[in-house]
DNA sequence: CGAGGTGTTGAATAGAATCAACTCATGTGG
DNA sequence: CCACATGAGTTGATTCTATTCAACACCTCG
């Protein structure tokens, strides 16, 4: 019954091995865990605005988090991928502050905020991973932020296409290959760019021979030559701060 | 010998009263806190890669968070206000990934992370309480990116002003007026911008009658104006503090 | 006083958005 | 089964926005 390629992200809170959150977490975690059987592309998990109840994570499939602004524009403001969660903005306001949606064939689980809390006032371990997921996610959102703000079209959608990339080996998805569950137009929106230019972008990777892609199958050529492209992320543990500008 | 303007938000989590947090707590959180003095404009409070150790709270002045790309252009990534914290980032990767320095004279608290944990460990109501922080961290974070991406210079400059001017005040500071304690570059960097159209954007601004500005004062003429060209954030139930995370 | 950082302004350029047309794959109903 | 509608993706021409390069005014500080 169960899919190979699905994940349990509220089983194993942030890719937390059961050695690192103990058995008896787990089952507690598996006790409270709402399993939503999958839903069809286009379906929305939960609206901004509704009471926050629980926080999710996907199993299988792909999410966005969306936005509408002024005019009634969506605005893509993250993807969700297998093992991620989402909704945890809930957590501060009481309401869900994004409106989710389903990119194709998806199943998510819930965790059910209260008892979440509950459980973790009985587990250290727990509290301590909660923390680290948050965090994780704040660095994320940095991330992003970071690699989107003042830069080139070309730079984001590099960016973004090894973040894909990235997140989705995690699931032991291939390393070369990608299927992107969001359009073009999704795509550009999360990184703050057209359609139209996100398209010519990718127009230009194919011609530069970077990646090879045919509708939203993508395979990498040339990682090397996408990275130098993309916002370098130096994060810690390389790399020595430099020190002298100029 | 308490500077009138002094939030301490290392004692008040995330701008929790005492009735919230409970006196016993807020006595734990005075123990374990470390108030450091104020320290002269550039200086750094911690650099990416240097281990994490503890979470910082602003009591005086404003920090920059930012980061170095490949070409060692620095790049900024949030500002902190009195009465916020940042250094979260550090729980997940046990190392910060920004360098935070000082924008003026500038006065911290630290809150040694096992220390804070430990705290935790006896009071749910604490727990509870950072939980909603990181949470209203993550809810800034994605205000913002939602506020670039996708915009015009006009419209994130709108925005970053009337955020500012809305941290700045909820320390008690005037409301119409402001008193910016970064550069235009420093500014225009963390919205994506060159220094030059951040200066071109507040003379427009200037032009339009919206704001007064000579300098890094701000006084606002025009809120309505300023909010109909930001981009609306347009939250539910949105109540509490705001905090930002480096 | 001069030095250097900050802020402003102008002119030229590059980059992305916009408007528009067209292809293609998919799905629908007649 | 085919005509048609639909949404996604691509491509071109144009417009507009923001960057870049450059020069200069200003202020503070040594």
């Amino acid at each position: 019954m169960q899919d190979q390629s699905e994940v349990s992200p509220c089983l194993a809170l942030d890719a937390a091995t059961p050695e690192v959150l103990g058995d008896d977490v787990i089952e507690r975690l598996r006790a409270i865990a709402v399993q939503h059987g999958a839903v069809a592309a286009g379906t929305r998990i939960f609206r901004a605005g509704e009471p926050f109840r629980a926080i999710y994570g996907v199993r299988i499939g792909a999410i966005k988090a969306i936005r509408y602004d002024g005019t009634g524009e969506e605005q893509v403001v993250a993807f969700h991928l297998p093992g991620e969660f989402f909704g945890l903005t809930g957590i501060h306001s009481d309401h869900y502050v994004n409106t989710t949606v389903a990119l194709e064939r998806t199943a998510v689980c819930g965790l059910p905020y209260q008892r979440l809390f509950h459980v973790a006032n009985e587990h250290p371990r727990l509290r301590r991973q909660l923390m680290r997921l948050m965090s994780g996610v704040i660095l994320t959102e940095q991330d992003q932020y970071a690699a989107m703000a003042g830069h080139t079209a070309d730079a984001r959608l590099a960016f973004l296409l090894l973040d894909l990339r990235e997140r989705m080996s995690r699931g032991g998805a291939p390393q070369d290959r990608l299927r992107l569950p969001m359009t073009r137009a999704e795509l550009g929106s999360s990184a703050g760019l057209a359609p139209e230019t996100t398209s010519r972008v990718f127009q230009q990777f194919r011609r530069r021979e970077l990646i090879e892609a045919s509708g939203r199958n993508i395979r990498f050529l040339d990682l090397a030559g996408l990275r130098r492209l993309a916002v370098p992320l130096t994060h810690p543990g390389h790399g020595t701060g430099r020190t002298t500008a100029a």
